[in-house]
DNA sequence: ATAAAGTACAACCAAATGGTTGTACAAGAG
DNA sequence: CTCTTGTACAACCATTTGGTTGTACTTTAT
């Protein structure tokens, strides 16, 4: 498994590309199944061209893999890559957890040291 | 406490204010303790004004609170929103795992009628 | 062989983003 | 009262984004 640390750049990328209803929907059906770029393009109400770069800058922040079968493209979500993005967020927790920690630590001190 | 259904713009806030480095700095500044705008202003080689403007991004995206203490506004992070992005994130885990719930009936089928 | 389907890619455009400077004003310090 | 600090906000600018249309190329279908 590549546990790749991911750098501010990829980070950003992956949220940016989470920023937009109609990505979110594309990485919605293409963890359901594999589905051609013109098969999505289909399901939304604009031209197949912004569909396509929709599906780039899925692609280009890994959250979608682009395969060839004969002459479509079969697109299918990464559920790993959504994964790395939910432990980014846990980092969060864990640092509002340790100024929690803190507080307690001088919390307790205070009650061993009174006055 | 408030289990507001978020709405696809809420979700586009939320996302496109993490897919800044700056501003993902900002909120966790803003975990750890209560911060002024001026204070997160020093921390970084840009404007005040352009700090101003990633912490109005960050605030209407509701990932941080904004609350006046004499002259200054001190800023911190709100944990909750971020869970609600981690809530969000776990959908797509859970579609996914439905597709293999689907994937493994079927094999079940396959099981109980051979041939 | 020709037509149609699926894709790639470039050029273009409007709107949003991320930065700047400048001005104005409220609150605290001297 | 005056000066400084902290903030708000507008105007401006370059770049990016999200869409379009048009052209070209490969693969499949007729």
């Amino acid at each position: 498994m590549v546990v790749q640390e991911l750098t501010d750049e990829d980070v950003n990328r992956i949220f940016r590309a989470l920023a937009d209803a109609t990505r979110r929907d594309i990485v919605r059906r293409t963890l359901v199944a594999e589905v051609s770029v013109s098969q999505l393009a289909n399901a939304y109400d604009m031209s197949f061209a912004a569909v396509q770069k929709h599906v780039a800058v899925l692609e280009g922040a890994g959250l979608v893999k682009k395969q060839p079968r004969g002459r479509e493209r079969m697109v299918r979500g990464d559920l790993e890559c959504i994964r790395q993005a939910q432990r980014f967020l846990d980092q969060f927790e864990q640092i509002w957890r340790s100024r929690i920690d803190r507080i307690d630590a001088l919390l307790a001190q205070d009650e061993t040291t009174p006055n």
